[in-house]
DNA sequence: ATTGACACCTAGCAATACTGGGTGTAGTAA
DNA sequence: TTACTACACCCAGTATTGCTAGGTGTCAAT
């Protein structure tokens, strides 16, 4: 269901999650899945990849840790990446904002 | 300033601009900039090969005339073009809502 | 005569989400 | 003991798609 739809949106979500608190990879899924309400429930070739991406840009640090015998790599915001945010989420606001006015201007019979 | 944000939105920017009155590429440039004020001022390299594409698809189609000595392509919406902006544009609203509480669950300092 | 707005087009590039494959641990059910 | 599921990580290659950068041509204004 999620399509290929957040495009460009998803360094966005993910910097938004981690946010919150640290992460592990497999947490960050679970993180957009229910908070979105099941709406973002990301293959892991989306996610791992893209958090890869954020640590090569300086925006996430990682830590490798074993938790339950299972090895965990945890990311965290760093100074660059809490400034993306920010900067992402006015992008983000200003876009949505775009598109609900571009809709607006346009009639459309009751929803059937 | 477009960013490449819209990928996956465009089709349905395009198709709400042509429902609203049918409109030539130009005017459909035109359209999307004046409504969104500003913010999308995409290139004609993006608007055209996306209406070729909208009418390969069958959600557009178009009439070949000449006014004031410049030939326009105008563009209408099919019937399958008006299922079809109704479905992208129920998906957008889902999707601009589940990125809404994404963010939601980040706290975010006072804005500098 | 040249510039700018109007109006169309395309080939190739670049970015990026996804598919489909792989490795390994821990717990639970058969 | 075996099998399956959840947990947890990784990567190569594909496909989609917006954009760059080029091209053609008309008309009005400077």
């Amino acid at each position: 269901m999620s399509g290929q739809a957040l495009k460009g949106h998803l360094d966005l979500l993910i910097l938004a999650v981690v946010a919150g608190d640290p992460a592990h990879g497999y947490a960050v899924i679970e993180g957009l899945r229910s908070r979105s309400g099941d709406v973002f429930d990301l293959p892991e070739g989306t996610v791992y990849p893209a958090l890869h991406r954020l640590e090569k840009s300086g925006l996430l640090r990682s830590e490798w840790s074993i938790v339950g015998g299972r090895r965990r790599r945890t990311y965290q915001l760093t100074k660059k990446g809490e400034r993306s945010l920010s900067a992402e989420w006015h992008k983000w606001d200003n876009f949505s904002t775009a598109v609900a006015k571009v809709l607006g201007g346009t009639p459309w019979p009751a929803t059937t």
